[in-house]
DNA sequence: CCTTGACCTTCCAGTGACTGGAAGCCTTAT
DNA sequence: ATAAGGCTTCCAGTCACTGGAAGGTCAAGG
């Protein structure tokens, strides 16, 4: 099938699949006239890359996450593995950002937010000493 | 003072400040050698946007951020707007990554993580009919 | 047979916010 | 005189696309 069909069933935008095969992520064949060609093989690999991206993981643990899903000898550890290290990096982010949640809200909190010029939050950027 | 001195006083690369000149965030004068020139209000602009950026506010909003700050007109609900539109940011990037969260977290939980072939992560991944 | 429109192709450029590196000038100390 | 360190500019790369231009292909309708 031509890209705009695989694209209707990956979910993914044509130009977006495109960039996959450049980067050699999901390589389709070509049709006589030169036109892209998923087999439906390619277009199982597209919506499996379309959900792990959709779940935050990078492209290049997808091109990781696609050879497991394509090999029948791989070992669940390999996959628990990449899958863990994402984890981490989520609870991460979110740490982080609650972190800079609870600032930035304390210092909205604190303002008025009137016509008139003082700020806490401009303040609180300009730092303890001014 | 060059850019090292500027660098060391609020706490961005050099590299970084540069960039800044560029955008016109932050825009230096320049000594007879072709050096850029911080005066200490130059540095204050720095440490206020390396505060800003610190707490995840974009580049464009720091610049809106940093005209309120130098303005002594300035209503307090504009710069209280522009910190609420972030903190909303912040609260949807949230809520966002716990939702990734929990999926992967229950994936990651019910994969056995051995040398078998069989992950429930990979199927998950795969979608329901595979 | 011709045209229209939808679809496909490639290539180039831009996004945000830097970061790295090369080539070369300026200053200070030895 | 030279070496070190700091400064300059410019170019390229990051990540994962996204937009757009210029042009080829195909099926349907007049």
């Amino acid at each position: 099938m031509n890209i705009g069909e695989a694209a209707k069933r990956s979910g993914l935008p044509a130009k977006t699949i495109r960039y996959y095969e450049e980067i050699s992520l999901v390589v389709p064949g070509r049709s006589g006239n030169g036109y892209r060609a998923y087999s439906p093989t390619d277009v199982h690999k597209l919506q499996f890359v379309q959900r792990a991206r959709g779940l935050g993981f990078s492209v290049e643990d997808c091109r990781a996450l696609l050879s497991l899903y394509e090999d029948d000898q791989r070992a669940s550890a390999d996959v628990k593995a990449i899958a863990e290290g994402h984890l981490a990096g989520i609870e991460a982010k979110i740490a982080e950002l609650k972190t800079l949640h609870k600032t930035l809200k304390h210092l909205v909190d604190t303002c008025h937010g009137d016509g008139r010029p003082h700020c806490p939050i401009i303040d609180g950027l300009a730092g303890p000493d001014h």
